[in-house]
DNA sequence: ATGATAATGACAATCCTTTGCAAGTGATTT
DNA sequence: AAATCACTTGCAAAGGATTGTCATTATCAT
């Protein structure tokens, strides 16, 4: 049904679910946009936006992270730094992917596998527990921060 | 090395970090000794331990919290719910278990298994990335809490 | 025992996030 | 285009988990 993620396909989302489009949500996307690959934390979201619009305020770019987490524009993120992040949810992908947290700088990037699947056929055997989502991080160092480890 | 988790060898343990060991520390360290299969905020420890001795200090807790995850006793837990959750350590296991947690009640229960070493290999290769540590969820139902659903 | 030193408890401070509220704005109807 | 009304905003205050401060107290090697 959605194909591709355009500006204005998302604006359209938004009315549909009857959210009013205001000149900082429609900022707030656009950054995220322009950050197709970044997982950002709200506090960042903010530093970004205020160059475009500098009377945004922090609690609205909490609100709107929230709406576009909502109707599925953004996945909401922990990695355990004890803030929120946001990454660009691509629709396409039935399960969503991994993510590998460098402990060094903290930079995140991305995995994809299905291995999980056969893992969790598993678990609904032996642990009669219905699974709904599930979660994977490796914590370790990526290329540029490995020499030392 | 290490054999069984006693509550002597874990004081001797404590004593050998030259740690010192006050009642508080005891009665924390005696209350997980009797809920090893629990997962424990720092909020419920306090709980417990005020029941042995009242006098205790949030801030206490804490702080021995602490301790016993830095000497490995205690394994420091995020399960998304806003606090950080402590269960005892079984330092047998190589690679530690996965966890079910359960979105009607909360509940955490484990998940052994090895099939994530394979996926580690693949991503070392494909990714330059160093592992160091993993950390697999698997959100659900148990089977309390599965019917509706 | 006793002294050096670490640990405690009470409370303030911090950090991220959410909320209350008065004023403002978008979208829809006249 | 103006009126309308619910939804939004920005600000400041409140929340909740955790950490810092500091005077007092307790542990442990001597």
């Amino acid at each position: 049904m959605e194909e591709v993620k355009t500006f204005e396909s998302i604006c359209n989302l938004l009315r549909n679910r009857s959210y009013k489009l205001t000149p900082q949500r429609q900022t707030i996307l656009q950054t995220f946009l322009e950050h197709v690959d970044r997982h950002l934390s709200a506090e960042e979201v903010y530093m970004l936006v205020k160059h475009q619009n500098p009377e945004i305020g922090l609690a609205t770019v909490y609100r709107t992270l929230d709406i576009l987490a909502e109707i599925g524009i953004l996945l909401k993120n922990d990695f355990g730094d004890g803030r929120s992040r946001y990454e660009f949810s691509r629709k396409d992908e039935q399960h969503h992917h991994h993510h590998l947290i460098c402990l060094g700088c903290g930079n995140v990037s991305e995995f994809d596998d299905d291995l999980l699947e056969s893992l969790e056929a598993v678990i609904i055997k032996r642990n009669q527990f219905k699974i709904m989502d599930h979660d994977l991080k490796f914590y370790g160092y990526c290329s540029q921060c490995g020499e030392g480890h």
